[in-house]
DNA sequence: AGCACGCCGACT
DNA sequence: GTCGGCGTGCTC
């Protein structure tokens, strides 16, 4: 299996030279006038049938045989790494018949994981034997060899830094003779987990769930359990005694986090149980450690890995439990190359691997509930917050009844409540899913709105960088004087808010409240996100003002209040999940207020407090709102009651976009329990200057998408430009 | 994916 | 008469 977009494996001859190949061993071979790197694939479900030797006339034409065993090329050499495992090969063949992905892309992501080359031995210094030279012996030089004393062997860098000394003193040692060079085992970037290492004590609700959770890890069979509880109730602590069981079992396991980089939090939690941090795995990785985490993976002594999606595909030689943490999380799904959802090929991945599955969550997916209800999944609660924190009380503030200013958007009711909080010395939050000072800017003169030139989306200023930006692909520029359209002059204004706006206004309204922003773009990196974190913890900020990055697991535990700005903000917009997903978002951003003992409060301003969305969130019945949401769904067959796939079609010209997706709706499948929607034009009908189309194909339940899209696929020719692309199980309908 | 081939437009 | 633009297609 090569790593390019291939319909199959390809074969080639052993020459005597390298004995046997097996399954999973990764090679060398010849393709074209390359070589390129390859794992050797296990035997196909319809091996060709060896070349006819006679010739003679066939009645029944024998498939065609793409190129005669007796000019195979022979394979150029096998590489000293680690063989893929079984169950990674059964996994990648899986994913690749599931998504429709040519099987050589997802073999792509487990094999470019490592790059096989093999790590070049890391090289340090230790005193040489001979102490008979005649070097010199200078304060730096005892220093030197005071700092290798031990015998371990240490690198430049760090041999100069203990000794306090140039690296130039260590190089001229060296070349005295003083040091010899010696390879030294890399140090592991992780920790061996103990599960033995005394934790936090688990309440009584808890430790009955995390015995049922350590059983089905010693039971050694698949199995996917959720982890039911609200934030605060100790899903992750519950769950950690399940990787407790598997390191006793000896077997490896893999915790799957939405966002990796905001796990600071989480690392603290493992540490506590644990005594060491597990290892890490996620796309920006540094290649030194990647390759020294693949090979420590596939060797089996990397016992915990927690990681982003890619980490499913690890080499994992005995996976023993997979986790996957807020499972509800869209964040799971991979939106570009092999579109994925990780939650749900993690349970295909603990199934191939034997393995229990667990899916923790306060707000479990309809998928999730709907396969607990038939019984594919067994369901595990906890109950309620621990440590005397309560849930926090959520009430709705109708903005038609309670306006803000002219201009503004922080209703009185809000305002008060802020102010109120401040006054106590306690926290409060301001929550707005959007980035940036205004999502639209328009001409009062002429009705102009200003759009990005690649993509049917508007611009959204950004006041603080005098830009206006396109959130789709990137696009800036700086913020015109007049309008782009009719040239008025100051005739541009800013519509509706974003998080740069709220805090605007929230400066003037609160002038001598200490503020902090967390957006995406206003912290760079895991380290200025773990930097906001703590100054929250440790009270530096009397109010925070957020997007979606607030809304994730932290504990702040003097927050008390959260005030959700526009709680109506995600039901616009005709998504299948946008009210499931909107309470889920709301609920998780609630479950910040309120962590210790100080009751929270939350208050959602909305201009629809009679919708569902809002009336699960006050009552705080997530059960009845998914049951309702459950009741819209089932009759029309949506999922999870039925399936659905997304045909993307995508070409410079518009025409051709068209041309391709009339032809696919021509050729559009149809029978019982099979119904195509579409075509229709994107509602991101623009997106990076490329015309887009959609169709959705969904299916009854019992019918696999899978053979429908192939037949479908292969009966369209698209137009010279136009490309289709398939999502199977599609989370975004842009 | 990469690297060929190949078919048209601008130069020595 | 040749160089090179990148559009199409093949790689066991």
């Amino acid at each position: 299996m090569l790593p390019f977009p291939l319909p199959g494996p390809f074969d080639y001859a052993v020459p005597d030279s390298l004995g046997t190949l097996a399954p999973g061993d990764v090679v060398l071979v010849p393709l074209g006038r390359r070589e390129e790197v390859g794992v050797v694939w296990d035997p196909q479900d319809a091996p060709p049938p060896a070349p006819d030797p006679g010739g003679a006339a066939d009645p029944v034409p024998a498939p065609p045989r793409p190129v005669a065993d007796t000019r195979l090329k022979p394979v150029s050499a096998l590489l000293d790494v680690p063989r893929m495992p079984h169950g990674l090969r059964r996994f990648v063949d899986w994913v690749a018949g599931y998504t429709l992905t040519p099987p050589g892309l997802v073999m792509a992501m487990a094999l470019r994981i490592n790059a096989a080359a093999p790590l070049p031995p890391a090289l340090g210094w230790v005193r040489s034997g001979s102490n008979s030279s005649a070097a010199r012996e200078t304060p730096a030089r005892k220093r030197v060899l005071a700092a290798l004393a031990d015998g371990m062997p240490r690198g430049t860098a760090e041999l100069a830094r203990l000794a306090e000394v140039g690296s130039g003193v260590v190089r001229g040692m060296a070349e005295a003779g003083l040091l010899r060079e010696v390879p030294i085992p890399a140090a592991a970037p992780f920790g061996i987990p103990d599960p033995d290492h005394p934790g936090a004590e688990l309440a009584p609700d808890q430790a009955v769930a995390a015995d049922a959770l350590a059983s089905r890890v010693q039971a050694r069979r698949f199995s996917v359990t959720l982890l039911d509880g609200v934030t605060g109730s100790g899903k992750t602590e519950t769950y950690l005694e399940a990787v407790a069981a598997c390191l006793r079992e000896g077997r490896q396991a893999l915790v799957l986090l939405p966002e990796i980089a905001l796990s600071a939090q989480w690392m603290q939690r493992f540490v506590r149980r644990f005594g060491v941090e597990p290892a890490v795995w996620h796309s920006d990785l540094g290649s030194k450690t990647r390759r020294r985490t693949w090979r420590a993976v596939a060797g089996g002594e990397a016992p915990v890995v927690v990681g982003a999606r890619s980490a499913l595909f690890l080499p994992f030689p005995d996976l023993g439990l997979v986790i996957v943490d807020e499972e509800h999380e869209t964040a799971f799904k991979q939106e570009d190359g092999v579109l994925y959802h990780a939650r749900d090929m993690a349970v295909v991945r603990a199934r191939m691997s034997n393995a229990p599955a667990v899916l923790a969550s306060a707000t479990p997916s309809l998928e999730t509930l709907t396969n607990v209800e038939n019984g594919r999944y067994r369901h595990l609660v906890l109950p309620g917050r621990h440590g005397g924190a309560r849930m926090p009380a959520v009430a709705a503030i109708d903005m038609r009844e309670a306006p803000p200013e002219r201009g503004r958007f922080l209703s009185p009711v809000l305002i008060d409540a802020v102010r109120d909080t401040i006054g106590r010395g306690e926290q409060a939050m301001l929550f707005l899913n959007r980035r940036g000072y205004a999502p639209l800017t328009l001409c009062r003169a002429c009705g102009h709105r200003i759009q990005c030139p690649n993509c049917t989306a508007w611009l959204v200023e950004h006041r603080a960088r005098r830009q206006l930006a396109c959130h789709h692909c990137g696009h800036t520029e700086a913020v015109p004087p007049n309008c782009p359209s009719c040239n008025a002059e100051g005739s541009l204004v800013p519509i509706g808010p974003g998080v740069e706006r709220i805090t605007e206004e929230a400066t003037a309204l609160f002038p001598e409240a200490r503020l902090l922003v967390m957006a995406s773009d206003t912290l760079p990196g895991p380290t200025a996100t773990a930097e906001a974190v703590r100054r929250i913890s440790e009270r530096e900020v009397d109010l925070v003002i957020g997007t979606q990055i607030v809304a994730k697991g932290w504990h702040f535990p003097g927050l008390t209040l959260v005030g959700v700005v526009d709680a109506d903000l995600g039901l616009a917009g005709g998504d299948l999940r946008a009210a499931e997903r909107t309470v889920q978002l709301l609920h998780q951003v609630a479950g910040r207020a309120g962590r210790a003992e100080m009751p929270g409060r939350v208050l959602l301003q909305t201009y629809t407090p009679e919708h569902p969305v809002m009336r699960a969130l006050v009552d705080g019945d997530f059960a009845a709102f998914m049951q309702r949401e459950a009741a819209q769904r089932r009759p029309g067959h949506w999922p999870p009651f039925g399936r659905l796939a997304a045909l993307i079609v995508s070409a410079d010209s518009a025409d051709a976009a068209d041309s391709t997706a009339l032809a696919l709706g021509r050729a559009a499948p149809s029978g019982e329990g099979i119904q195509v929607l579409g075509p229709a034009p994107a509602p991101l009908a623009i997106l990076r200057g490329r015309h887009r189309r959609r169709l959705l194909l969904r299916t009854r339940r019992d019918i696999a998408v899978q053979p429908i899209l192939r037949a479908w696929l292969d009966t369209v020719s698209p137009a010279r430009t136009a490309r289709i692309d398939v999502d199977v199980d599609p989370v975004s309908f842009l």
